[in-house]
RNA sequence: CGGGGCGUAGCGCAGCCUGGUAGCGCACCUGCUUUGGGAGCAGGGUGUCGGAGGUUCGAAUCCUCUCGCCCCGACCA
């Protein structure tokens, strides 16, 4: 491709709502721009990466056994309302109506839509398993959409389906998935974990997500330094710690004055004591009552982690009027000590003696608070974790770091096929819902997560596998004929080698050639240069070295070629 | 949905407070010079000042409404 003939609108300036390097430098370098809120047009250079990513994740989705469909954006709404989530999804789901008033929506994902088309099609345990997958544009209305292809309304994604006869199978199919996911990040060259997750709203019975370890990312995950357990942060477990005798003598409790002092930074401050020995007390709607949660001023309570405890369907902060009915207190002033509600505490509250908690009286709060002496709770594992919290499979202890949500696999189980009357017959004669699995990758993020990992001061530095084109031919001056016959020359031999090459055949100074090539990433740039051809030399650079070399002009391709081979 | 901010040339911004000829840098076009890290000189074009209404002799500027976008929060595969 020629430079000159390419639509690639390079900017010299950030653009000013970039708010991750990724957004910025795909602006910069041409690959993306904005529409709308969430929503890009990819321009060619943009095109060629994702076209990348999407033939490097066809090809281990083929090699594992998938089989490609192409399913519609626009779903009717009765395949949402049979699965009950047409009511469950929220204002994500964009729904539109056409022209007979008949109800639509834009699929965001596309359980319901495969759930139906395999059973119409499958009727047998013997045409099982299938594994179906589409890469195609989803849409999800986010609420706040940022941060680019990071997290748009319109998307690209690669999901796939699984239906199987037995739960062995499907958990098979998961790991067979799990390994395909492994080989397309590496192969994207990206640094990942794969971590256990929540489901949310697609369900299911348990998941992981692929992260990519990048600062920016939206996620934080928990994982082991000693052992291989990792963890979104939603959901990392923390291993109940060993009973330790306290080092305080327990002294007898006292009400003190705090008024005006509601948070845990407010109290610890004005009576000059570590947070860690506050409790605080969080009055919790649930779907069972009114539940009190209590964990350790220092750490905060992980809402999913009380659902599970509690066996609650849901859970929800209380309001102002249910605080004042169960502590007769404020916000803020809630306590244990004879509190009428059901009870549950986090590990951290274990043992604790002398500790401040809420008087259930308005701007007062306890001191010398020890708990089983002056309360009782259940004991669970409430809070978030934080670092340096014990790995609850080995004695190691948990690091966290951020990551980007890249793909997610699901064990669903039976959920949409149970609610779709979605069946085979097995071997017996019997006729069984489908037990299922989903497995998703967002491409378009795939590609922004490359960019925060590899990219420096300059610009962007591709990793081969995804690079828009593999060699950068700049002649410094095309007004100079020599140059120009050696760069021509050059590009052809490359291109008929096989190996993409971009010529920068424009009509700029050389510093605005490298500056641009530099922003590109490409990953290897051959610099054709009057003083050096007069030697018979051309100057080879990979974007990620520092030093360049000195080839002779006949051996340029060829070393070229072996630079791309290494990986 | 709550809080905050911004819409002025293709991009980045000033001007608005205190109403009076719409500006700067980059980009773009022409010419000459220049040609290894975002060139120099000269000349040139560029705007519904986001939109609608109002106040005023006069509105980018003040007021009201509205649309779009960004940030923080709530929310979320």
């Amino acid at each position: 491709m020629r430079f000159s003939r390419m639509l690639l609108p390079t900017l010299k300036e950030s653009p000013s709502d970039a708010g991750v390097i990724s957004q910025n430098l795909m602006m910069r370098s041409g690959m993306i721009r904005k529409v709308a809120a969430g929503i890009y047009n990819l321009l060619p250079l943009g095109l060629r990466v994702i076209t990348r990513v999407e033939n490097i994740v066809r090809e281990e989705m083929n090699r594992a056994g998938a089989q490609e469909v192409s399913m519609p954006v626009v779903i009717p709404a009765e395949l949402w309302k049979e699965s009950h989530r047409w009511d469950e999804y929220g204002k994500e789901l964009l729904r539109l109506r056409d022209r007979h008033g008949r109800e639509f929506c834009l699929g965001p994902t596309h359980e319901e839509v495969v759930t139906d088309m395999v059973r119409r099609e499958v009727r047998s345990y013997r045409e099982l398993p299938v594994n179906i997958y589409q890469i195609q544009t989803k849409f999800r209305d986010e609420i706040r959409p940022r941060f680019g292809l990071m997290r748009g309304r319109e998307f690209t994604m690669k999901d796939a389906y699984s239906f199987h006869a037995t739960d062995e199978c499907a958990e098979r199919e998961y790991r067979n998935m799990h390994d395909a996911y492994c080989r397309i990040f590496e192969r994207c060259g990206l640094e990942f974990r794969a971590v256990e997750a929540e489901t949310g709203n697609i369900g299911g019975r348990f998941s992981h997500e692929f992260m990519v370890l990048a600062e920016t990312g939206e996620d934080a995950i928990a994982s082991c330094s000693a052992c291989s357990y990792a963890a979104n942060t939603e959901r990392a477990e923390i291993r109940q710690p060993d009973e330790t005798a306290s080092i305080h003598a327990p002294k007898p409790i006292e009400t003190v004055s705090t008024p005006g002092k509601k948070s845990v930074e407010e109290v610890s401050a004005f009576l000059k004591i570590a947070p860690s020995r506050l409790i605080k007390t969080l009055i919790y709607d649930t779907d069972k009552g009114v539940a009190a949660a209590l964990v350790a001023g220092n750490y905060d309570l992980n809402e999913m982690k009380l659902t599970r405890a509690l066996d609650a369907a849901w859970v929800k902060l209380s309001d102002e009027d249910t605080v004042k009915k169960t502590s007769n207190a404020p916000i803020g002033f809630a306590g244990p000590v004879g509190l009428k509600a059901d009870i549950w505490a986090d590990y951290s509250v274990k043992g604790m003696v002398n500790g401040v908690t809420g008087a259930n009286s308005a701007d007062a709060h306890l001191i010398n608070v020890c708990e089983g002496r002056d309360f009782k709770a259940q004991f669970a594992d409430l809070r978030v974790v934080a670092a340096g919290d014990a790995c609850p499979r080995c004695k190691g202890t948990l690091e966290i770091h951020r990551g980007i949500e890249v793909g997610h696999i699901f064990k669903l189980g039976t959920k949409y096929s149970e609610a779709m009357s979605a069946t085979f017959l097995d071997a017996a004669g019997k006729e069984r819902p489908f037990i299922m699995g989903c497995y998703g990758i967002g491409v378009g993020r795939t590609a922004a997560a490359s960019i925060e990992q590899n990219h420096d001061d300059l610009g962007i530095i591709w990793p081969r596998p995804l690079a828009p084109f593999s060699c950068e031919v700049v002649p410094v001056n095309v007004a100079d004929e020599g140059t120009r016959k050696a760069a021509e020359g050059l590009y052809e031999s490359l291109n008929a080698s096989g190996i993409e090459t971009l010529l920068d055949d424009r009509d700029e100074r050389a510093g605005v050639k490298f500056k641009d090539a530099d922003l590109i990433g490409i990953p290897v740039r051959v610099t054709i240069g009057e003083r050096n051809l007069k030697q018979g030399l051309v100057e080879i650079k990979e974007r990620r070295a520092k030093e360049a070399r000195l080839v002779k002009v006949e051996e340029a391709a060829a070393t070229v070629a072996g630079l791309l081979k290494q990986a």
